[in-house]
DNA sequence: AAGTATACCAACCGCGAGCGC
DNA sequence: GGCGCTCGCGGTTGGTATACT
């Protein structure tokens, strides 16, 4: 059996919050042999850490181009528009907002979007359209559906039920699996979300 | 001023997918 | 095809800062 499959090795590793010093190897050895093999950046280093924690932390503050704090009004609608759409794809999310990391829109949306959500509109399949313990799968459904559809070889959406919250924006339910379509397009760009009123 | 509650954010954990051998 | 390793994702936890009593 391998040992800690992806897993940090609790007893070696360093934990806790991270050092200047630390940061700076990081990036160093990152500068050098990119951000990749991420177990073996973590030795180069000699960082005393497990290599999901160096991805975690180069992709959440040490990453060129970071954004930090702030979300503007603008921000805070796609935001909105986006988890309507996708529920906790936070990573997807993310990827429409310049600058901004996956861990910093979760960590929004639970501190300050969920609650307001909530108080604006009745509790409705919004971010929960995925059950507990099926997100992965549902999930990944739809993205192979969405690639099927790319590729032209879709064929059925027998177990398909995605629905987007209650106001019927994106209700999927009774819709034809080649809107599905759609879908895919949406996941290369969608512009329209940039449509601010 | 001290104690407590709440908010926020960084980091960790567990899981599944993809890839190479 | 099976196995092990790496990576990426989403959920959760824990520490710190701030607000409140």
């Amino acid at each position: 059996m391998a040992p800690m499959r992806g897993r940090c090795n609790k007893k070696e590793a360093n934990r806790g919050a991270w050092t200047a010093e630390e940061d700076q190897k990081l990036a160093q050895v990152i500068e050098i042999h990119g951000p990749k093999r991420w177990r073996s950046v973590a030795v180069k280093a000699g960082l005393n850490r497990c290599g999901k924690s160096c991805r975690l932390r180069w992709m959440n503050h040490l990453r060129p181009n970071i954004k930090r704090g702030n979300i503007s009004d603008q921000e805070e609608d796609l935001i909105v528009r986006l988890h309507k759409l996708l529920g906790n794809r936070w990573s997807l999310i993310a990827g429409r907002l310049p600058g901004r990391t996956d861990n910093e829109i979760k960590n929004y949306w639970n501190s300050h979007l969920s609650k307001k959500i909530k108080q604006n509109e009745e509790p409705v399949r919004s971010s929960r359209w995925q059950e507990p313990g099926t997100v992965k799968t549902k999930v990944q459904d739809m993205d192979s559906v969405a690639k099927r559809s790319e590729e032209g070889t879709s064929k059925t959406l027998e177990d398909s039920k995605y629905s987007f919250g209650g106001d019927g924006f994106f209700d999927f339910s009774n819709e034809d699996p080649m809107n599905l379509e759609w879908m895919s397009k949406f996941l290369e760009l969608d512009e329209t979300l940039y449509d601010f009123p």
